[in-house]
DNA sequence: TTTAAAATAATAATGATTATCATTAATAAT
DNA sequence: ATTATTAATGATAATCATTATTATTTTAAA
């Protein structure tokens, strides 16, 4: 945890931007909460817990500054909110996400599934790719197995 | 044009919608305009032309019930406003975009790139997928080209 | 025709995000 | 150390896309 925030300070750094207090507890937030897909409001609500002093404003331009330095990915889906995800160490890419409609359920994949898609992107469409979404709509397990039980 | 229009009509009473003159006047225009990935105030305003007393409401009404029908798809390119594109006759999914990161030119993929990742998803993780959204982000042609010219 | 339901236009309300601006903290220059 | 400069912040107003409301109109059914 320390030993992330550190190399987050410094990658914040080499671009010259500061770890602010108001930064750090936003970073810890979402380090505490990886994955959990919050809003601008819940990491505000969060951070406030710690640093009750913060804007709203902050929170909002903290997220927006580690989203350009690809610390976190801002992520739609569709519910006409933004969510921010902490990406993960090293990963030079965007996880992928499993939306159930049954239930609102998301799964993350962050395994790369998309090597060879990108090469056929880059040679047949002539596209430099620097990242990728890529989002499943359908039914998960749980919901599977519920379906079956209503109809036996 | 016509046969397309009269297909979506059969649609829409399959699930006792009815065609109205307004959702028809919406429909042409995303005839029309396919591809260009319009908001809903683009459409809004471009039925106005036709169809002057159609209200926005009516537009945001009409593009939820089609993209509920999946004649069009809703999507979001992260600036903060939904974009309606029809969706292929017969297209069983969405189609994909590559973004340029540069100029903020959108291009299209219709061929189905996911087929095998498709696979993985559905007995890896046993989630029955529907439907999906790939986005790619990355340079295109002309502004690697621009980036060249700029360097030498 | 009468009645009920669906759809509409106009507009108010909502809610997420962004802009503004006065204040404070951090950094650099003297 | 003191001052000047710049960056960052908090509070809040403004913006803007979308949704809800409501009175009215259209359509379909009885």
């Amino acid at each position: 945890m320390e030993h992330r925030i550190d190399r987050i300070k410094k990658h914040l750094h080499a671009q010259s931007y500061k770890l602010t207090p108001q930064r750090e507890a936003t970073v810890r937030v979402l380090l505490e909460r990886e994955e959990d897909h919050l809003s601008a409001e819940d990491v505000y609500l969060l951070v406030k817990e710690k640093a009750p002093e913060i804007g709203l404003a902050t929170v909002y331009r903290t997220l927006e500054l580690l989203s350009e330095l690809k610390i976190v990915d801002k992520i739609n889906f569709g519910d006409g909110v933004s969510r921010y995800d902490l990406r993960k160490e090293g990963a030079a890419h965007f996880h992928h996400h499993l939306v159930c409609t049954e239930c609102g359920a998301v799964e993350e994949i962050t395994d790369d599934l998309l090597e060879d898609v990108e090469k056929i992107v880059e040679t047949d469409w002539n596209f430099k790719v620097k990242d990728h979404r890529l989002t499943f709509h359908g039914v998960c397990k749980k919901c599977q197995d519920q379906e079956l039980k209503v109809s036996s």
